[in-house]
DNA sequence: ATGGCTAGCCCGGCTAGA
């Protein structure tokens, strides 16, 4: 399909089943060429599918029973799709969804150029020096891995998801209380680094290096309300991708309201040369 | 300092999230 622009949301629903009202109006309200899931909570049969496909969608997805699971959303037919790393590690959690699409460019009729979405949820890694810290630590390396095996810098790739870091002190309301706390520890901050180093342009803190951007509120202490939050839900692009970056926002709105989601949906919009 | 909300699982109190 020949397209002017592309925009790409991510959105981490805290179960797909609990958000369904919430995403299908979404997807009518801001038609996403691609929306990318994290925490679905539940196995691949219990995801709405019907309920996507009458919305004008198809969606690609990775589940699990009760825990993690991805997907991405498109009204395109991707000519790929990976589940996981398939880097030999024993590691069912389902975290990591990639889907390459060909797409039109304006005015090159016979140029398709691959686009390949990955919807990523990186484990939240509980406390710091626990077994979930170094599997967090360890998948990063892993994603690492699998950018460099599969892709080039110079692909447009777009790397989303909720990364469960918070990559700079300003990316938190109280960098001092959260001082090397679970999401902004030296370590876990090397590690998103050494996933960026690749080659990925954080398109939101490239166009606005001085607004917060927070993404995630605690559900307790009514956070939200106190604006006490983190953005830790990122939208990356490869260069020849970011440098299409228009506009990246963060849809608060869908954390207010009746039964929201801790994350609210982060949207980036490309114009296509 | 701790627990504070929410969701899944399977039916009440765990685990997990961030």
């Amino acid at each position: 399909m020949t397209k002017k622009s592309i925009k790409i949301a991510t959105w981490n629903v805290n179960s797909v089943g609990q958000r369904l009202d919430r995403m299908l109006a979404f997807l009518e309200r801001e038609t996403p060429d691609f929306l990318c899931l994290q925490e679905l909570k539940g196995a691949d049969e219990k995801f709405p599918m019907e309920a996507v496909i009458a919305a004008g969608y198809r969606a690609e997805i990775f589940g699990q029973k009760a825990y993690n699971g991805v997907a991405i959303l498109s009204k395109m037919n991707p000519v790929s799709v990976t589940r996981n790393f398939g880097d030999g590690v024993d590691d069912a959690a389902a975290r990591f969804l990639a889907a390459t699409y060909e797409v039109d460019l304006e005015g090159k009729p016979q140029s398709k150029i691959p686009l390949t979405i990955m919807s990523s949820y990186i484990p939240n890694g509980q406390s710091i020096g626990s077994e979930k810290y170094i599997y967090k630590l360890e998948w990063f390396q892993r994603l690492r891995k699998y950018l460099d095996t599969h892709h080039r810098p110079d692909d447009l790739v777009a790397l989303v998801g909720d990364f469960n870091v918070a990559p700079n002190d300003i990316d938190v309301y109280d960098p001092a209380a959260w001082r090397d706390h679970i999401h902004t520890s030296i370590k876990e901050r090397q590690g998103l680094r050494q996933v960026v180093n690749f080659g990925l342009v954080d398109t939101f803190r490239h166009l606005y290096p001085d607004e917060p951007g927070y993404s995630w509120w605690d559900y307790r202490q009514m956070s939200f309300l106190q604006n006490k939050g983190l953005r830790i839900d990122l939208i990356y692009a490869t260069p020849p991708l970011a440098e299409l970056c228009r506009e990246v926002r963060v849809d608060r709105n869908e954390r207010k309201g009746e039964k929201p989601s801790d994350h609210a949906p982060v949207i980036a919009s490309f114009e296509l040369p």
